[in-house]
DNA sequence: CTGACGCGGTTAAGCGATTCACTGATGCGG
DNA sequence: CCGCATCAGTGAATCGCTTAACCGCGTCAG
């Protein structure tokens, strides 16, 4: 029995099997002993409640079995969802996610990022960050940076899992468009306010291809101010036919705008969110959005993350997300 | 400049000043050194970008300044925004949360509190979890725990915040018979099986004093697994006039359900919720459901852990969160 | 027959901080 | 001018583990 309060250390159990603390040490990870002393240091240890201080093993061998999850955001249902995702991937990996939150504030991610790094995590996992900034340089080379989110960052990554934003919005704006839509409004999210935003381009491009007018207007994420914003699209002078939304919450927005306005969702005007979120099967109408696979991304994310762990080199892999759309009752016939 | 990859380390800051280790370590920390040595070595700290390495700290004098926090199941979307609240208002305290999930499994959570309790967290914030179990007490008499959820465990902790179920419950119970409801389902979650599970007692007691009948149904947080218990329950011979929903989330599978067997809720059924999660109010109609003011709970927490951790003996102070129903369309006159 | 090698282990040097015990100066009352 | 706190700073011992280097010994190819 180990004295109460106090764990049991290495050298508890070198002394208890006459060995030395080196021995042991080599021992429990089944390096360069013999089945015998092996054994025998496994039955000490078991017997000592001996667990190894992964705090001292950090400091010492500069490894954890530890991945560091960096969320952009975690109010965002959507990374909520991706967080608890990763979170379980990893876990069944055994491995376990120290998830950190940003808290929206991109001046905190590298702050946060640095932290993770001198914890010694065995790779970093950053949803919606813009691993862009000036700093984020110094962590790559410091572990491998596995990044996931929609945006192809310039970074050094080991990896990325990245959505295929053209598609999913080519795929969007052609069945808005298909329907009969040609005034459309596009909610983009302000908060992980990439500088480039690719996805602007996309939504450009496709909207000329297609011959529709289609009008890009920040929004926040949260419900409130999303409500405030969506309002004011709909009672503007040229109110669209169509709402696409980047993500499901700013649609939820719009429904929580449309209902106070006497709109109905799915009649009045067309409603497409972007995440699938699993709520958003229960709103009045369903709503229609686009699936990218959560738990595919998730898994995905992991595979990249362990890879690059195991030191398997993976060149800069990119996993590219496509997009399903899930077509319920919230876009019709304009 | 420091070599590239590699960080400064305190010996480096002390070459540099030809003061000890020591003095430098002192003096970073403000104890025990003149105003004159204090500056000399922050400048030089600052100059050779120098910052303390956490794992050598922590190895060292035990402390860190973060603060576990675990989640039981990261996937409930009620946990998903307690999580969210406390990280912003410890990080808004300065101090890093960790965050670790069990994913649900209840073995899960003695172990990577464990995993938190090695990694020298300064005190753990536990959710959802049945801290009652076997071994927590160890983890409890290392490091201060303080719980948030609807039970009060009995494991000693620093601090606990819970919600006034009982309250909450009479509350629900009450409004629903002022309605003019007699026959209710109660929808109640299985995933933390609490053991002796207090609040199907108070769901008794009340519905005694009131004279309805309220019948029990577990059900998983899931939502397609929601929705199939919760059309089990409407298409039941004696179905209720009322479901009341120990999470938000489980009303989302009476919506589903009702959605899928045409019949409308607020109407055809009373839903009550039990979380105010922000996408209650989306919802068609609305949810009525009881708020337990989800900020101040987590500043609540992040105060309580605060508290244990500068070693102000909190004796074992417990906060109640009083309930407060939000009364919206789904609930209606029998 | 000999030198190289593998095996099972040990020694000891870190990893990068904190902190206790102690030393020289200094200041000060007597 | 002396003894005695006080204060700034130093040395060295941890904290608990990893790991490179080494060592004696039996084996085996050459």
């Amino acid at each position: 029995m180990a004295r109460p309060n106090k764990r049991t250390t290495l050298r508890e159990v070198a002394e208890a099997t006459g060995l030395s603390t080196a021995a042991v040490s080599y021992a429990l990870r089944g390096k360069h002993v013999s089945k015998e002393t092996e054994e025998r240091v496994r039955r000490a240890a078991a017997e000592l409640g001996y667990e190894a201080d992964p705090i001292a093993r950090a400091l010492a061998s500069g490894r954890t079995s530890m991945v560091g999850v960096l969320a952009g955001d975690l109010q965002d249902l959507w990374q909520q969802q991706l967080m608890a995702a990763i979170g379980r991937e990893l876990l069944a990996g055994d491995r376990y996610a120290l998830i950190l939150d940003a808290g929206g504030d991109p001046d905190r991610e590298l702050v946060l990022a640095k932290q993770l790094r001198d914890q010694r995590v065995d790779a970093l996992l950053v949803s919606p960050v813009d691993p862009s900034a000036q700093g984020w340089a110094d962590i790559a080379d410091a572990l491998p940076v596995v990044a996931v989110g929609d945006s192809l960052s310039r970074a050094r990554t080991a990896g990325q899992v990245i959505f295929d934003n053209r598609a999913g919005i080519d795929a969007v704006l052609e069945y808005l468009h298909g329907l009969g839509h040609r005034r459309v409004t596009v909610l983009t999210p302000t908060r992980p306010s990439t500088p480039d935003r690719p996805a602007d381009v996309y939504v450009g491009e496709a909207a000329g291809r297609l011959g529709l007018r289609a009008e890009l207007v920040p929004c926040p994420q949260e419900l409130g101010e999303a409500t405030a914003v969506a309002r004011r699209v709909l009672q503007g002078a040229h109110a669209p036919t169509a709402v696409f939304c980047f993500s499901d919450s700013l649609a939820y927005g719009v429904y929580a705008a449309a209902a106070e306005d006497s709109l109905e969702v799915g009649r009045d005007v067309s409603v497409v969110g972007f995440d699938d979120h699993p709520v958003s099967r229960v709103l009045t109408p369903p709503l229609t959005t686009v699936d990218w696979g959560l738990s595919e991304i998730a898994a995905e994310a992991a595979r990249l993350t362990v890879a690059a762990i195991e030191g398997r080199r993976v060149r800069r892999k990119r996993v590219l997300c496509a997009p399903r759309m899930r077509e319920r009752g919230s876009a019709v016939r304009a």
